[in-house]
RNA sequence: GGAGGGGUUCCCGAGUGGCCAAAGGGAUCAGACUGUAAAUCUGACGCGCGAGCUUCGGUGGUUCGAAUCCACCCCCCUCCA
């Protein structure tokens, strides 16, 4: 069971290192294993960037062990330097443990409690911290670090070398706590191996070295690769910014949005990295793409499995009536109960009183949120890219709203969707 | 505490008195081509429909004119103590 685990994860390309890989197979093997998986609250919502650990702390799960989700209550507080260019900007502590709360919400949709001896446990690092003293921890647990080896590490060596920045005994100390995080949960739930994305792999080994120096235990670490994306350009950014977990955040439809518009370069690997869709499967969807000219079916599938496991069936849904709508060329047969539908599912959409139009397009398509500025929508008026319940709109409409607007072009007698560009939608309801 | 080097528009990074809303690159947006892909080409890229308005760590000053010069202050880095 284990030993197949390790082997598909090793074929998806999830697995980046691992401490300890002579002994983790058989490990694994031996039984029902407890792993641990951090995430910080550095927002009030996890982003897609924390979705492989998560599904990682599932796949663990299917396999029979048990996943614990650890929520940063006090790693939080301090911030995690790894990689990071920058000392980061601490947030309040009650500022903080409403994020854990959100978190610890997120996080528990991805696993299970109830599954036997495998089922999950959420916890929260502020724990074991939060009435540590500062003299007990500097003795029983910074005893054991050397700051050697420490500064040795790679995750801090820019922020030690790099002119123009630096880093505060504050952020240095995050690995100590983090290891202390492990060795807790292994004293505490006998957990033995503990998940994290390629940048934690100093935090880890640092947690592996002092669980043994404290409690005389062998224990794991194991990382996944850093998700690249083929252009270079960074994983999990769209033009309105990064993509979260949280449907108040990120729309379902948004969500779905993002992944259909996966390059063909990266789509079989996030197939891999993002879904529970076997090996075998997968490469059958790129074989059979490869035989097809035109589109790839690939996008469709990742976007309808990652919208699915993370908005549920009803999120998925609303996500694919709205592409449906807009991107299949359905518009002018959609109902009244359609459009009402459409916005109830996510479509962007703002009421506007029609005695209170502002004196041009450019304002209040930015004010709509469809442009960062006037300028975007001017440019794209100048380019025919601006649509009104399908009448293209130029330069010269600009200044006269009103007739853009004419009631006698509502659909419904009241409804105008507004296209900007070939992807970006906005259904105004005149009032 | 001492000496030196820095803080420029989202990011990197030029600019050392007018030609600077500020080179170049990246990111981003729009167009063409396509498949709501990539690559490529084109345009935009502080804000404003426009006249114009507001920027170069902060505050004052010099000057007809300052991102550029002066004073003080804040922050960062390096070395010394």
């Amino acid at each position: 069971m284990s030993k197949a685990l390790l082997d598909d994860l090793r074929a998806r390309g999830l697995i980046f290192q691992v401490a300890g890989e002579d002994d983790l197979p058989n490990w694994l093997e031996g039984g029902v294993r407890t792993l641990y998986c951090g995430f910080d609250p550095t927002a009030d919502s996890l982003h897609i960037g924390s979705l492989v650990p998560l599904l990682m702390l599932r796949r663990f799960q299917l396999a029979g062990h048990k996943p614990l989700a650890l929520v940063g209550g006090a790693t939080g507080l301090i911030g995690d330097p790894s990689f990071k260019a920058q000392e980061r900007q601490l947030s309040s502590p009650d500022v903080i443990s409403g994020w854990v709360e959100k978190i610890r919400k997120q996080v528990s949709r991805f696993i299970d409690f109830d599954c036997g001896a495998a089922s999950a446990d959420v916890v929260n690092n502020l724990d074991w911290t939060a009435e540590l003293d500062v003299l007990t921890f500097l003795r029983d647990v910074g005893k054991h670090f050397s700051v050697n080896t420490m500064i040795q590490k790679e995750s801090v060596k820019q922020r030690l070398e790099r002119e123009g920045s630096g880093i505060s005994f504050t952020e240095f100390t995050y690995m100590i706590l983090q290891s202390f995080d492990f060795a807790e949960l292994n004293r505490r739930y006998d957990c033995t191996l503990q998940l994290g994305g390629s940048d934690q792999w100093g935090n880890i080994t640092g947690g592996i070295d002092l669980t043994r120096r404290l409690h005389g235990n062998q224990v794991f670490g194991l990382t996944m690769p850093l998700i690249t994306k083929s252009d270079g350009t960074k994983f999990g950014k769209t033009e309105s910014g990064t993509v979260w977990l949280d449907a108040q955040r990120t729309s379902p439809y948004a969500f779905y949005q993002f992944w259909l518009g996966v390059s063909d370069a990266d789509v079989y690997k996030f197939l891999k990295y993002f879904t529970f869709l076997d090996i075998a499967a997968i490469d059958a969807i790129e074989e059979a793409d490869a035989g097809r000219s035109g589109r790839p079916e690939a996008q469709a599938i990742l976007a309808r499995e990652v919208t699915q496991l993370v908005h549920g069936q009803e999120g998925l849904e609303a996500a694919q009536r709205i592409t449906t709508a807009l991107f299949n060329g359905t518009l002018a047969d959609l109902s009244e109960s359609d459009v009402l539908q459409l916005r109830q599912d996510g479509l962007p959409a703002s009421t506007v009183v029609r005695a209170e139009l502002p004196e041009t397009l450019t304002q209040m398509l930015a004010d709509a949120g469809m442009a960062t500025s006037g300028k975007q929508v001017k440019d794209a008026l100048g380019r025919q890219a601006v649509t009104v319940n399908n009448r293209v709109l130029g330069l010269g409409d600009n200044g006269d709203v009103a007739s853009c607007f004419a009631p006698a072009d509502a659909s419904f007698g009241r409804f105008y969707l507004v296209r900007l560009g070939k992807k970006k939608y906005h259904l105004f309801e005149m009032s």
